[in-house]
DNA sequence: TTGAAAGCGTTACCAG
DNA sequence: CTGGTAACGCTTTCAA
């Protein structure tokens, strides 16, 4: 910048007015700056801005795996929101490991970013309070903190899916439906195992332990699974899957039809004819960064806990007809 | 990190010292300084340590989609070869927009990343230049740049893996093979356009221009074709699709059965039983990353492109066997 | 409309 | 082993 200063035979500071677009540069005054940028191929130090001005214009998004399309599709909407608000993001994957994602967060804040949207693979975020008291803005999404500072949060309403999913094969006649999920540890797992006790309850059918089936995403642990739940004496005559990974782990260890619901939409589903509960990963990151901006520019309300409608598509597989087999 | 040294009664750059894991600090000192950081709630700086060293740790990553299975499976690999290494990564998605892809790199370089790994929208990239002159290395994924400065390449064996996937279906007696792709201009559907040509000269098949529907990857585009290509007086008696979105488009836009190959694996083809041409997404972002790191720690021989082998996967639809009708 | 000087928090360099 | 001082490249503040 000094550089270009004397090559344009201003002072420093015009440079820095130009290359921000401060108002008050007289014309002619702001062309021969920029001439001089072009013609020495000037890139501003946006690291010496940051330590200067506090602001990075950039922001962290930790998910649980890139590479998941429930995490990306999430992923693509904050960074879209990101872009618009002329901000960058920095990504990490925390593989549903506490300890990286512990990591990611406070590397992302040792780069100051602004703010922070992370999906929580733990439940303990004291550890964020002094970035927060730093001025940091986070905002969790779907899931929420178990412990540290009350913050804003948006989940997709994980118990009413799971009641609609499982009430829709009900009303399909089913009395003895399977819950094949993700270990009670995970939150939405849990939430969606509330929504299907409160299904049987509100069609007053009793809850049979046997039918639960909750454990790691593995589709080994899937399979055996579900070749006990249906090798019971008064097997189910439904599914219950708790997210699309599970639903696709069971698809594969299926032999035979069976009516399932899944909770998540995948694509392919549709040519499966697999009914599912759907959530919206686009609508829940764009929720998230929306809420994050919002603190970004002043918002100073109380936290926030927002929750997204899930949507019922029947395709076939919770009415008996079915695509696979 | 003065606050530090006061409280520890040390001097600024002993601090840094210890902060930096750098030898020749006394224990004890050490020790003492590490109970101030803590006390004091302390956290390194990160933008004013690239201000005066230079280095930042973090690469940038610039893909098409990220919301899009094949790149962020990608995205995943870069990430976790960056966090081996220490690095951060930035995250953007161009949109296929070459002037995005163009504004997303030099923020990232504004922002002194170190590296760059890039899924080229465009085809120009003599604006790497500057950057390129300024040390900051650059890695082309997927697909190669048509100008600018010689950079090191990942791809994958598009014209092979047509060839072969091609080359399946005249294997299974087919003599009239539908070719639907994405438009020409983009780099990896001329390769596999490329390929599929060779393997009709290999079995010394006529080219016949009706077959070939390229154009952009919307559905109604590739329902078009698909519709074009069957009601044609001699219409072909097997598809070969140019990569995932298309296949899937395809399987939507057809009502019964035909002999069919994909270039991409994904999700659930082995649940509908389509054979594909396999690429390894994976693998390409791992080769891109390694190829940045070997960079970045100074490796300065030539640049060179790497091309990784593609996989035929036969699971019915190219042999004459379909679940999905 | 323009400029000069101070300072952001760290690391590099040289002295002790 | 430890410390002082300069400097990184910019923005802020104040003055002209």
């Amino acid at each position: 910048m000094n550089d270009v200063a004397a090559a344009a035979g201003v002072a420093l500071k015009t440079v820095s007015r130009v290359v921000n677009d401060e108002p008050g540069v007289n014309p002619a005054t702001a062309d021969r700056v920029r001439a001089a940028i072009e013609r020495l191929g000037y890139r501003r130090n946006d690291s010496a801005a940051t330590l200067r001005s506090g602001r990075t214009a950039s922001i962290g998004l930790v998910i649980e795996d890139a590479a998941d399309p429930f995490y990306s599709g999430l992923s693509r909407a904050v960074e879209d929101v990101a872009l618009r608000h002329g901000y960058l993001m920095f990504t990490g994957s925390s593989s549903e490991d506490p300890a990286r994602e512990r990591e990611l967060v406070l590397a992302f804040c040792a780069r100051r970013v602004d703010g922070l949207v992370i999906v929580p693979a733990g439940n303990d975020h004291e550890y964020l309070t002094p970035e927060l008291d730093a001025g940091i803005s986070a905002v969790f999404a779907d899931r929420p903190s178990g412990s540290g500072r009350d913050l804003d949060t948006v989940l997709c309403d994980n118990a009413g899916g799971a009641r609609s999913g499982v009430a829709h094969l009900i009303a399909h006649g089913h009395r003895r439906i399977g819950f094949i999920a993700d270990a009670p540890s995970i939150f939405t797992a849990t939430q969606r195992w509330y929504g299907y006790r409160e299904a049987l309850t509100q069609a007053e059918l009793p809850y049979d332990p046997a039918l639960i089936a909750m454990g790691p995403p593995e589709p080994t642990r899937v399979l055996a699974d579900v070749e006990r739940l249906l090798a019971l004496p008064d097997p189910p005559t439904a599914l219950f899957t708790g997210n699309g990974r599970t639903t696709v782990a069971t698809l594969r260890a299926l032999n035979r039809p069976i009516a399932l619901v899944g909770f998540d939409d995948f694509d392919l589903a549709d040519l499966l004819g697999i009914t599912v509960v759907a959530q919206n990963p686009a609508g829940l990151g764009k929720a998230a960064a929306d809420l994050l901006f919002s603190r970004l520019s002043g918002n100073r309300d109380p936290a926030q806990r927002r929750e997204l409608p899930t949507q019922l598509i029947a395709r076939g597989s919770g009415e008996g007809v079915f695509r696979l087999f």
